[in-house]
DNA sequence: GTATGTGAAACGATTCACAGCT
DNA sequence: AGCTGTGAATCGTTTCACATAC
């Protein structure tokens, strides 16, 4: 039914329209349109239908989608109809910062473990969940059931540790180090770079002669 | 001489290889040729040529790039020869953790000011850069000269504080807020979104049947 | 009448393959 | 001989426009 092959640009907007639909859902509205949820994403509406028709037939020729069915679909499709199993590696500024990120719950995102490799910071309790050594990697993964790492470690470190994860199964990865991840291809992998995305801004900016 | 219309997809990929290319200068290279620089970036050789190719003729048929002329113009295209003046609007966890984060000033930015709602925050220093009032917005970002904000601010304020910055004249945002920003044409907005980030994630896992 | 779903057209990006320079 | 720079070919994405369904 999951008809294969969803272009990678369209699975980049899934959670651009989810956000959106929650958004309408929350303003009560029962059903929506392709202009509508465009406007709101910030696309058109013919990218708007070409993206879910990827995934399915989820509208009403006539009327337009119901918002609460299009949540559920895109909510499966995305696979967080069940709270993701969430760790964050390294607990530094940026790790304790997402930690305590309150739009990952409500987004299918739950972060179950929280690891460190500064022994003073271990042991330290954050929400219910308490920072664990990194040389218990393996064993917190099993326990808790990790499906995605977040890699907030030193940029040396983070091959070693991606390698880890993978070694004992996480199969998704969201790295925050400023260096790309040698990865089996089965494993998925996003990079952040905020100083780099800055650059593309400041590229921007001298283009206008600022 | 800086040949208008550089695709947009490689002007995402320069800021990595300016990043491989300082690596490469760190580890003595003086020399660099494309099948090097396209693994360290992850990508192939042909599109680092091409890419490269959109900005100037850099290289030397036979030999290939000169890592320190190329770093120079890259550093020129990117617009980070100068340090970037950048605000970071919004003190909370993501806004302190950004604020002290040390890759900032080696890739050509500069943290000038530090803005917050909150009174109870307003006047704490740090690093040598104090948090003013957001209401102070508009002196702070004339004072400091401001060209980049990274908004870091509650959903709910983010288009707003986003008019505010713009009408300063700021030119570049990056939001971090998961809300789509209504702003001119003419203003270079990057999105960052976290949580969706990790929903792409769940979607790969969701494919294998995880 | 209205809005979806989708082939076909237009557009843009990547890869190929080789001429041109060192 | 070796590597760049680049047209041409391929591939993927977006937009158009309309048949189809309500």
């Amino acid at each position: 039914m999951t008809s294969q092959a969803v272009p990678p640009t369209t699975v980049d907007r899934l959670p651009v329209y989810l956000r959106c639909l929650l958004q309408a859902k929350g303003m009560r509205m029962p059903v929506i349109n392709s202009v509508q949820i465009a406007e709101m994403a910030g696309t058109n509406a013919a990218q708007v239908r070409k993206d879910l028709s990827y995934l399915g037939e989820f509208g009403t020729r006539g009327i337009g989608y119901d918002v609460d069915s299009l949540i559920t679909q895109l909510s499966r499709c995305l696979g967080v109809t069940e709270q993701r199993r969430v760790a964050i590696v390294g607990y530094g500024r940026l790790g304790s910062a997402l930690q305590s990120y309150p739009g990952f719950e409500e987004r299918g995102m739950r972060v179950v473990a929280v690891l460190d490799a500064d022994p003073s910071k271990v042991g330290t309790a954050v929400n219910d969940t308490a920072v664990e050594s990194i040389d218990e990697l393996e064993a917190v993964v099993s326990r808790e059931g990790v499906e995605i790492a977040v890699l907030t470690v030193p940029a040396e470190a983070a091959q070693a540790v991606a390698n880890r994860l993978v070694a004992v199964g996480v199969g998704a990865i969201m790295n925050f180090a400023p260096v790309r991840l040698d990865l089996p291809a089965d494993v998925a992998v996003r990079q952040a770079d905020v100083a780099g995305e800055l650059q593309v801004l400041s590229f921007h900016l001298e283009l206008q002669g600022r």
